[in-house]
RNA sequence: GCCGGCAUAGCUCAGCUGGUAGAGCGCGUGAUUUGUAAUCACGAUGUCGGGGGUUCGAAUCCCUCUGCCGGCACCA
């Protein structure tokens, strides 16, 4: 063994430590453990980072020895792996492809090729058989650091273009390591697995295939990203499958077309036709959103859909986004010129006409603009995605005017807003991500200085968990971004809260301040749902279209048991009417059972059945949905629960 | 915008290698008076996304446009 001079100290889990020579891998330090050890050992943590087990210590370390049993260390193994396997896969079924990069994903991997020929579905079943078979020869992994010029010259030699690109982009002082699976090679920081038979070959999956840009760069080309997932058995892959599928139950699109809330036609791509029962959503929202910004002391306001271009000019929105604006012309009678205008994009520049009318004093401020504002924008065909990216949308905008002492007050009120919008909107948790200012931009440091600070305290004045995004702000100031999670765990940004020191500037937005003179304000961009048809969307998918009482568009459904029941359920339906429910009659000739499962499935939350007995008891027999018992209660008393139960969650009494 | 796929009845989908369209649900009519997730019978579904071409003949093959789907790029 190695002198002490050369000796390392490596501390366990468990905080005993014990010295090793230097240069000593993770393998050889769990077979100095046990043999048990050793043959299970996959990986190693060392210092926070993951570890091959090939690869040498060559200091101090605090070290933790990865089995199959570690979730995420064997996870990223085998999804890392497993893209290297398919890269194998698909270069030993057509040699001629050029492989590119192939990262690990959330719950899985992708990798982009380059070939003249699309990959088809079916090709997509011949490389997994292929990789299954590449699992089953169990070819041993090696690892080799290489001199960077000697890797260039073996990629260039294969006709291997990305790769050679890859390592010219690698920083100097990192290792050039190749890897090897039997004869087949790729670039790879590792770690990786120390054969391919360790991947458990029953529970991956290749989904689909997708073009993608090289690196990212639509002006690079475009290549072929085959997407896969993995898991470390049969049985979690099929959860997951499971799970998408649930998911796809969810889809708005297909909610939105079978509860006939909206439809969109070729006519008008991006934009939504809603349908009295969308819209009847998208009205109760509107309303309690007007409700609750009425109370936080901002003053609505409606601005023109079409306005002349020289506003566009002035706020530089026409040189930056002149092709995503849609643009009207008119001929005016008298006019020499063409007259341009374009449907508004956003609301802000109107906003400060609006503030810059009448002279305003720092009495004023902060002056909390709002507008449910009708936005066009022209998105890219490939962009469009149901309520979710639109061209047609109305953001619930608002602008505050105030000076840079009142920011962090405003922000803090905002956030406390946002946070009692999002619970009441069924959305429990969300989170805050703090963009910090970038290279380009305007204002003075201390400026940034203070708008960043008063941000920052204005979040911790209500938590202490948020992310900071360095040099993510607009050039125009920082800015906020609120996340929150929906019923399955995906994450959807909706909120926004932003500086800005330019647009002032660019409008002239002036108040007379305590000192007589001109200043100008900072006004603060914020929203908190985004876009209605958005949010929207997303309120569907979380509650899987079985929207809370308040904003279902169906709340009750009376239906007759017997048709001599069809006065009590017309009664019983005028009833609940008056007392402002949304109550609907169903006295169709059909059986309950019928009935009952026609509404169950159009999602209405209540279902009230009568037949013989409630009209003589004058009661009615209460499903709710989802629930298989009913109850029999009477009417008058239903109706006033039923009531209660649908107040919007800001006019219910706590 | 880019890559790939798709487009048949209101919806979900079938229609093999070219011979002018079919099922289930829904809809309409009638019967049934029904007790909590589909009662029975009968009936009508349509410019096979638009345009052009090949062919004696096109839902089917080719071209093109539009839209949609999955990604990528974009998202003030």
């Amino acid at each position: 063994m190695a002198d002490d001079l050369s000796q390392i100290s490596l501390t366990f889990p468990d905080g005993a430590s014990r010295a090793f020579p230097a240069g000593t891998t993770p393998a050889d330090v769990a077979a100095s453990i046990s043999p048990s050890l050793a043959k299970k050992a996959i990986s190693a943590t060392v210092d926070g980072a993951h570890w091959d087990l090939a690869w040498p210590i060559e200091s101090d370390a605090e070290i933790a020895i990865n089995t199959m049993k570690d979730l995420d260390p064997s996870l990223e193994l085998i999804r890392h792996d497993l893209a290297h396997i398919m890269a194998r896969a698909v270069q030993e079924i057509w040699p001629e492809v050029k492989v590119t990069i192939g990262p690990v994903i959330e719950n899985g991997w992708y990798y982009d090729f380059d070939r003249a020929e699309p990959f088809t579905p079916e090709d997509l079943g011949q490389i997994e058989a292929k990789m299954k078979e590449i699992i089953n020869r169990r070819d041993p992994v090696t690892t080799e650091v290489w001199d960077r010029e000697r890797a260039v010259k073996y990629y260039e030699a294969n006709n291997e273009p990305y790769k050679v690109e890859l390592i010219e982009a690698i920083p100097g002082d990192q290792p050039i390591r190749m890897y090897w699976h039997g004869h087949w090679q790729d670039l790879c920081r590792g770690p990786h697995l120390q054969h391919t038979g360790q991947v458990p070959a029953d529970a991956f999956k290749l989904m689909k295939v997708a073009g993608a840009y090289w690196r990212g760069d639509s002006n690079r080309p475009m290549l072929q990203r085959i997407y896969g997932v993995a898991f470390q058995n049969r049985q979690q892959l099929k959860n997951y499958l499971t799970f998408l599928e649930e998911a796809e139950k969810r889809d708005h699109r297909r909610l939105g077309r079978e509860m006939e809330l909206f439809h969109f036609q070729e006519e008008a791509p991006g934009m939504v036709f809603w349908h009295p029962n969308g819209w009847t959503i998208y009205r109760e929202l509107e309303d309690y959103m007007r409700r609750k910004l009425s109370k936080a002391g901002y003053k609505e306001i409606k601005t023109p859909q079409v306005v002349d271009r020289k506003l566009w000019e002035a706020s530089g929105h026409w040189d930056k986004y002149r092709e995503n604006m849609f643009i009207t012309e008119i001929d005016e009678e008298h006019a020499n010129e063409k007259r341009i205008n374009a449907l508004k994009p956003m609301n802000c520049p109107c906003h400060v006409q609006v503030f810059n009318q009448g002279i305003k004093s720092y009495r004023d401020l902060p002056l909390r603009l709002a507008e449910f504002g009708s936005c066009h924008r022209y998105e890219a065909h490939g962009a469009l995605h149901g309520l979710m990216r639109v061209r047609g949308f109305t953001q619930d905008d608002a602008h505050i005017f105030c000076t840079e002492d009142q920011i962090e007050q405003e922000c803090a009120s905002f956030i406390s807003l946002l946070s009692d919008i999002y619970r009441d909107s069924g959305f429990a948790k969300f989170d805050i991500k703090l963009s910090t200012r970038p290279e380009v931009r305007v204002g003075s440091d201390e400026v940034w200085d203070k708008a960043e600070a008063a941000l920052e305290k204005a979040i911790l004045n209500i938590r202490n968990d948020f992310e900071i995004d360095p040099g993510e702000g607009a050039f125009y100031g920082p800015k906020l971004d609120f996340k929150l999670t929906d019923a399955i765990g995906r994450e959807w940004q909706c909120g926004t809260f932003q500086a800005d020191f330019n647009l002032p500037e660019r409008l002239d937005a002036t108040y007379i301040g305590q000192d007589g003179e001109k200043h100008r304000p900072v006004m603060l961009h914020r929203a908190i749902l985004g876009s209605f048809e958005r949010f929207i969307g997303i309120l569907i998918e979380n509650y899987a279209g079985r929207m809370p009482m308040w904003l279902a568009p169906r709340q009750v459904v009376v239906a007759s048991i017997v048709s001599d029941a069809d006065a009590f359920v017309l009664e019983a339906v005028q009833k609940l009417q008056h007392a402002g429910l949304r109550a609907e009659a169903d006295i169709r000739n059909e059986k309950i059972n019928y009935k009952v499962r026609e509404h169950s499935v159009g999602k209405v939350p209540v279902i009230l059945a009568v037949g013989q007995r409630e009209v003589q008891d004058g009661t009615v027999t209460v499903r709710r949905l989802g629930e298989k018992q009913t109850q029999t209660v009477p009417l008058d008393q239903i109706v006033e629960e039923l009531a209660r139960e649908a107040l919007p969650p800001d006019l219910a009494p706590e």
